[in-house]
DNA sequence: ACGCGATATATCGTGAGACGTACTATATTC
DNA sequence: GAATATAGTACGTCTCACGATATATCGCGT
């Protein structure tokens, strides 16, 4: 997708993530969870863990130390504020696309 | 992305595109405007092309008759039902996070 | 009439990444 | 120690996002 750049865009299933630990540190498992408690969609492993890995390399979460063999993750603050922008941005859109379809002959 | 479903996932163009017709017909040029101006990011003729294309195929939107070189695009039935579900979904993932953001430690 | 930039659409190739399947490993309970 | 749930890994496929490129046409100034 060619970022480099900060504020680049996220995936579905990273936005997914971010969302989830948005409400606190988890274990990949956990998220997968989390998710399909709030989205309705299941990742599978290797749309789960392939996203986590693509994100920690951005920096945008990282890796919580942990006893066993879980690894939590929580977001960083380049995560939280790239949550933040892409979530606003998203909210935008949604807002505009309620006004259009609600004013729409069809 | 294995779809075939009926009311599976839009991409982040295809969502974008349908975001623009829900303001009325357009042809593609208009749509890459359109979309610029709502959400600040220009789709190169690739990936418009391409996901007019995969949504016609899907339904989602027609072509409109029209005399000259232009093709103007409208949303199906079906389209703006999958476009008010996609972000009805959105929504409530949008203000999760809103609520989850807001009630962060830090 | 001519050139030129803006408009408008189409096609191709590449690479990222979404996703499923299958596998491994540990913890808990019986 | 078998069964089940939990947790993560490995891998292959295939879609699709995107840029590059090509082509045609329109409008405008000169």
């Amino acid at each position: 997708m060619g970022d480099g750049r900060d504020g680049a865009k996220l995936g579905d299933p990273a936005l997914l993530i971010l969302a989830s630990l948005a409400g606190g540190a988890r274990h990949g498992y956990a998220m997968v969870e989390d998710i399909e408690r709030f989205s309705g969609s299941r990742l599978g492993p290797g749309t789960l863990y392939g996203a986590i890995v693509r994100l920690e390399e951005r920096g945008l979460i990282e890796a919580v130390e942990s006893a066993d063999r879980r690894r939590p993750y929580r977001l960083t603050a380049r995560g939280s504020e790239a949550l933040a922008d892409e979530v606003e941005a998203l909210d935008r859109v949604v807002q505009l696309v309620k006004v259009r379809l609600a004013g729409s002959p069809n």
